[in-house]
RNA sequence: GGCCCUGUGGUCAAGAGGUUAAGACACCGCCCUUUCACGGCGGUAACCCGGGUUCAAUUCCCGGCAGGGUCACCA
């Protein structure tokens, strides 16, 4: 067993160069004083360079769990493993957030109008590369108490002793006996340091014995797992910290209440408690979310989102098919908490921020994500929003994501906040605008450039159409108000052999050719090129004489 | 394989020891309507399985099974 002096011995010998100390970490950075409940939430990604909605979702929590206690969100850039680091990812991150409305208020920050990153805080550095100092500070402490020990193992030493321990049939991993640096002297340390010899500091875990540990959980109540016995790496062989002990580190420093993760990390909860427990401070409140599944093509099974094999479910994805933010926001509270929908019905114009949301009734299994349910909550969502917002924010969406749209449906704003007005006032407005991408199809036809004229016409008035068009046009008055307007249009029907009413013609089938219904597909088809629109009259209004008339005059 | 989490309609989900087991999305039908992606009405569809406790279990317990997660010098 290595003694007390050779802990502390090869302490000195490995951090001899710290220039910080845990007591003075802990003045520099002092409890936040907050209330209770009061929640200090923090986002920690690794710059990857590419979020899905499960990242949103996560993010959104933790926004949404401060916003409403009135706490903080950190964003701390987890920047460990250089090898999967992405230039620019941050600046990603950051803007890619806050267009579906999340906001840290202190860490990492971004100003894309200046392209501008800053940190912002008395809790940082909020890089964990740039917190070198400060693991330091407190590995070095491990290692004099004798809780953490440099570990010489190399990477093909590790895989033989695996397969070993396979063979054996014996849990891999480096622990008890198979932790053959566990206990070595002073003298060895210093002879293996050296040869220049490559090497992590590793947490030295209890034996296995069989007992538990327990921790509070926001959303789960409490978990209970079986005691870590794993020497797990701490300091990897680049000196910088893994995740366990970053986590442990920093969210202690940085004051945080609620550590909001996704349920994979269930599994490494043993290890953050010791660490804790090591370090003498108190376990936060860990608040395990389910993650966001989906169905996997190739099993048929379910299986958590995943950056590779998903990219449709980029925030990218989402953003340039034009979903607006709002309504991502509102799907995920729809999943985040059942009773939000509940209490969007009876509060409708209430903006999100009012509604309080609780971890525990956040669900526990695994949520499928559903875009049929998406798209209706976007239709819930884009029906509160006032004509002119929305024409504002298709604008702004067919500026970045289709030139030929944004051209022609910039040229007038006024109009195309009228053309997305219609039939939205009323008792019972219509509920068929989902996304950015979707209104500009449904609305294409209203502006030449994107028109598309067509003429499938509905079978029995085929050879009826240039007749029933060039009679439409004669009596055509723009003026007329909308009674008058379809009179003429039964009267057409009528002189062309066509019924009235629908229900003549189910009457008596034979005397007809069709009934009105027909003959108003015929110039919805000539006018808006496709066979279902909203209402005619309205689109004729705005469309105006000439347009009118040209369109129905090219199949003539 | 070990450990952990989870099993209520296709999806998201309420729910309680005794219920006709909510609701939303999707789906189907009918209606309204000049068309419709709108609206109205109605409908199909669920407690994973087996034991145990109990007067009574989908609900509690145990065991299976299924799905998920995790077992890295990645987070």
């Amino acid at each position: 067993m290595t003694n007390k002096d050779d802990q502390k011995y090869i302490a000195g010998l490995l951090f001899g160069d710290a220039t910080l100390t845990p007591e003075e970490c802990e003045e520099k950075y002092p409890p936040r004083g907050v209330g209770e409940g009061v929640a200090i939430t923090r986002l920690g990604p690794s710059p990857t360079g590419f979020i899905h909605l499960g990242n949103l979702y996560m993010a959104f929590l933790n926004a949404k769990l401060s916003a409403q206690t009135d706490g903080v969100l950190i964003l701390r850039i987890e920047d460990t493993d250089r090898k999967r680091e992405v230039a620019g990812a941050v600046e990603v991150l950051i803007s890619s957030l806050a267009y579906f409305g999340v906001q840290f208020n202190e860490g990492v920050m971004y100003d894309a109008q200046a392209d501008v990153i800053s940190e912002r805080g008395s809790y940082g550095p909020y890089y964990q590369s740039a917190r070198g100092e400060i693991y330091k500070a407190f590995v070095k402490r491990l290692v004099e108490e004798g809780k953490a020990y440099p570990c010489f193992l190399s990477e093909a030493e590790l895989t033989e002793m695996r397969s070993l321990q396979e063979q054996q049939k014996v849990t891999p991993g480096v622990y008890g006996a198979w932790a053959r640096y566990r206990n070595a002297t002073a003298g060895e340390v210093e002879a293996l340091l050296a040869e220049k010899r490559p090497y992590v500091i590793r947490f030295r875990a209890d034996e296995e014995d069989g007992t538990y540990v327990e921790a509070a959980d926001g959303i789960r109540g409490t978990l209970r797992m079986p005691k870590n016995y794993m020497d797990v790496v701490i300091l990897k062989s680049d000196g910088l910290p893994t995740y366990h002990f970053a986590h442990v580190v920093d969210d202690h420093l940085m004051r945080t209440t609620h550590v909001i993760r996704g349920e994979e990390w269930i599994a490494s909860l043993p290890v953050h408690v010791a660490l804790f427990g090591a370090l003498g401070w108190d376990v936060p409140l860990y608040c395990h979310s389910t993650v966001l599944m989906k169905i996997d093509e190739e099993s048929g099974n379910k299986r958590k989102l995943s950056k590779r094999k998903d990219p449709e479910l980029s925030l990218e994805y989402y953003r340039s098919t034009g979903y607006h933010p709002q309504a991502i926001s509102e799907y995920l509270l729809t999943i985040i908490n059942s009773n939000f929908e509940e209490w969007r019905a009876e509060n409708p114009d209430a903006p999100i921020s009012a509604f309080q949301m609780s971890t525990e009734k956040m669900g526990i299994s695994g949520i499928l994500f559903d875009l049929e349910k998406l798209q209706d909550v976007s239709k819930e969502v884009l029906l509160r929003i006032p004509a002119g917002e929305l024409a504002a924010f298709l604008l702004h969406w067919a500026r970045l994501y289709d030139e030929d749209a944004y051209r022609a449906m910039s040229r007038d704003e006024e109009k195309l906040a009228r053309i997305l007005d219609i039939g939205r006032s009323g008792d019972k407005p219509r509920k068929d605008l989902a996304y950015a991408k979707q209104m500009r199809d449904f609305i294409a036809y209203f502006y030449d450039e994107l028109f598309e004229k067509q003429d499938d016409w509905p079978g029995n008035a085929a050879a009826d159409a240039g007749v029933l068009l060039a009679g439409y046009l004669e009596t055509l008055d723009l003026a007329d108000d909308r009674d008058t307007w379809f009179d003429k249009i039964r009267q057409l029907a009528v002189a062309n052999g066509y019924a009235a009413k629908p229900k003549d013609y189910k009457k008596n089938p034979e005397e007809y050719k069709g009934h009105v219904g027909d003959v108003s597909s015929v110039i919805r088809i000539a006018l808006t090129g496709r066979a279902s629109s909203p209402d005619l009259y309205e689109i004729q209004q705005i469309l105006g004489e000439e347009a009118v008339r040209a369109r129905l005059a090219a199949h003539i």
